[in-house]
RNA sequence: GGCGCUAUCGUCUAGGGGUUAGGACGGAAGAUUCUCAAUCUUCAAACCCGGGUUCGAUUCCCGGUAGCGCUACCA
């Protein structure tokens, strides 16, 4: 008899409210591509008031880690959006065992006694057309569970029916309709020697019975998904419907992968260098779908508000990266880099200074909140990526500011003398005047007329005296920020430095 | 090898039987500002190839090519 807990599941699953499910197997990071996937499936629940179920796949107990687990969370906490119900299907064994022997008695599933292939060596290149294992379809009852009782290990495998006419078919809501002949499909395995279940018998028994009503995942899941059809179908269970999305590539057109690509596929690379999390759910939306509105920058709730399964497309997505990269920033996605610019800039500026001070602390600064709070708006367009803090506004932390070349104090069409000039001239009316952005403004472009100078020309040594670069914020703010006494003996350390 | 999927600027994409094939990133040039950044303007840059169908195909059909995926007792 077929287990009656898998067979109630058919129920009429469209007219609910959808289920979806993010189920990554532990074996490693969590992986940019696995991320998409998850934002996917959430915001096709959040928009149609569904539910998210998060799912660890961890069957292949030989390839499953803790650290991965561990790492998978990790990339799901920084990404920020939750899911409703966990499980973990090493917790659901038994439901896959019911549910695969419930095949088994009804006739689609046969005990297969060859012994596992050991070399899976040759995995790619020509391999044979390979469908079953002669002579096990064949097995008489009586001779299996003789064979069984005697204690001979075996695989249980889906029998796949082999008239050449049966054909098998489904709506993908992305890739349209798919059929294949199921002659074409290999009796793929149910159970594995060990009596695990594998991945197809697993997933679908747990799809079944969490009553998940769309499943949106990768492409390579597309061909597989004929081998879903046979199992929805052998379990009694109503086919879900399904949505597959196009894969993630590296720029040579390969698969992302950690041995070939490094860090840059990993979730946490993205963080660790300072990405904002909307940011990164934004770039990664933009790959594999569109809006068709021309929209490019779009915050969680108007992604949210947007999101259709019509607009994904087929076409793999090149994420357009740069592995041995001179700096982090290019490194990533120039597009990955320019929408975190452009998230960091929508930001007010409380909360991008709450998310900027923890990382300077973290670079071993002193620096309180108020601080943060005034530096926070001379820099905010000119970083890209959060790190970029400690470049950009490095000289309002250090006490000491770091050796720069004296030549820089020149100012265009300038000397050394002029350059001296303009710092002692700077330093008589610093003395005196409020340290404000008028005031400073006025007295500076005073001093710079007195001189007979252009207003660049004085400004640019006192810039570079105080910051040890030419490129800074605006002189004034910036000067306001400092302070007159560190302003003060930067200018003399400058001066110094010009003999 | 078998089966499946895909093909628009360098990249992400919009579009679709008749368009100057649109946008964005990146690139180049310029404007602007005390430098940088931001902003603005301008420029270069694409329909894989070959056959059909059609008055007309980048668009529809077929074939080729290329890429990707599946072809495990991996997921």
């Amino acid at each position: 008899m077929p287990d009656p807990s898998i067979a109630l599941k058919k129920e009429d699953l469209s007219s609910s409210a959808p289920r979806v499910r993010f189920a990554p197997s532990p074996t490693g990071f969590l992986h940019v591509g696995s991320a998409r996937t998850f934002i996917f499936n959430w915001l096709y629940a959040r928009s149609k008031a569904g539910t998210m179920v998060l799912r660890l796949d961890d069957t292949d107990v030989k390839r499953n880690t803790e650290a991965s687990v561990q790492s998978i969370f990790e990339g799901l906490k920084w990404v920020n959006l939750g899911w409703d119900e966990e499980y973990k299907q090493s917790d659901r064994l038994d439901l896959h065992q019911k549910a695969a022997w419930a095949i088994f008695e009804r006739g689609l599933a046969y005990r297969d006694f060859t012994p596992a292939h050991t070399g899976d060596a040759e995995k790619s290149g020509a391999q044979g057309t390979w469908l079953f294992n002669p002579g096990m379809r064949e097995l008489s009852r009586e001779e299996s569970d003789r064979r069984a009782a005697a204690g001979e290990p075996f695989a249980l495998r889906f029998l796949v029916p082999r008239q050449s006419v049966d054909e098998i078919r489904f709506t993908d809501a992305v890739y349209g309709e798919q059929r294949k002949l199921a002659s074409d499909v290999e009796d793929f395995a149910l159970l594995r020697s060990d009596g695990m279940p594998t991945y197809h018998l697993a997933s679908c028994a747990d799809d079944a019975d969490l009553r998940i009503t769309h499943i949106i995942r990768g492409q390579d899941h597309l061909s597989n998904t004929f081998k879903h059809v046979l199992i929805f179908n052998a379990l009694a269970a109503q086919l879900p419907s399904f949505a597959h999305l196009p894969l993630l590539v590296a720029p040579d057109g390969t698969k992302l992968s950690k041995r070939r690509h490094g860090p840059i596929v990993s979730v946490t690379s993205y963080r660790d260098a300072g990405f904002l999390a909307a940011a990164f759910i934004n770039f990664l939306c933009l790959l594999g779908w569109s809006p068709k509105n021309d929209r490019e920058q779009m915050s969680l709730a108007e992604l949210q508000e947007l999101f259709t399964l019509e607009g994904i497309n087929r076409a793999n997505a090149v994420v357009n990266f740069k592995e041995p990269a001179p700096t982090p920033e290019e490194m990533f996605d120039p597009k990955a880099v320019w929408l975190n610019a452009e998230h960091i800039r929508a930001l007010p500026v409380e909360e991008l200074g709450a998310r900027l001070l923890p990382i300077v602390r973290g670079a071993g600064h002193n620096l309180t909140e108020a601080q943060m709070l005034r530096i926070t708006p001379l820099i905010r367009e000119r970083i890209k990526l959060l790190r970029d803090v400690l470049t950009a506004a490095d000289f309002f932390f250090l006490d000491q500011l770091p050796q720069y070349d004296p030549a820089e104090l020149i100012p265009q069409k300038g000397d050394a003398a002029m350059a001296g000039k303009v710092l002692e001239k700077a330093r008589s009316v610093l003395a005196g005047v409020e340290f404000k952005h008028d005031p400073l403004d006025q007295a500076l472009r005073t001093a710079a007329q007195e001189l007979g100078l252009k207003a660049g020309q004085m400004f640019q040594p006192i810039r570079v005296a105080a910051c040890g670069r030419k490129n800074a914020p605006p002189l004034f703010e910036t000067l306001e920020v400092l302070g007159r006494e560190k302003t003060l003996q930067r200018i003399d350390s400058a001066i110094a430095k010009l003999q």
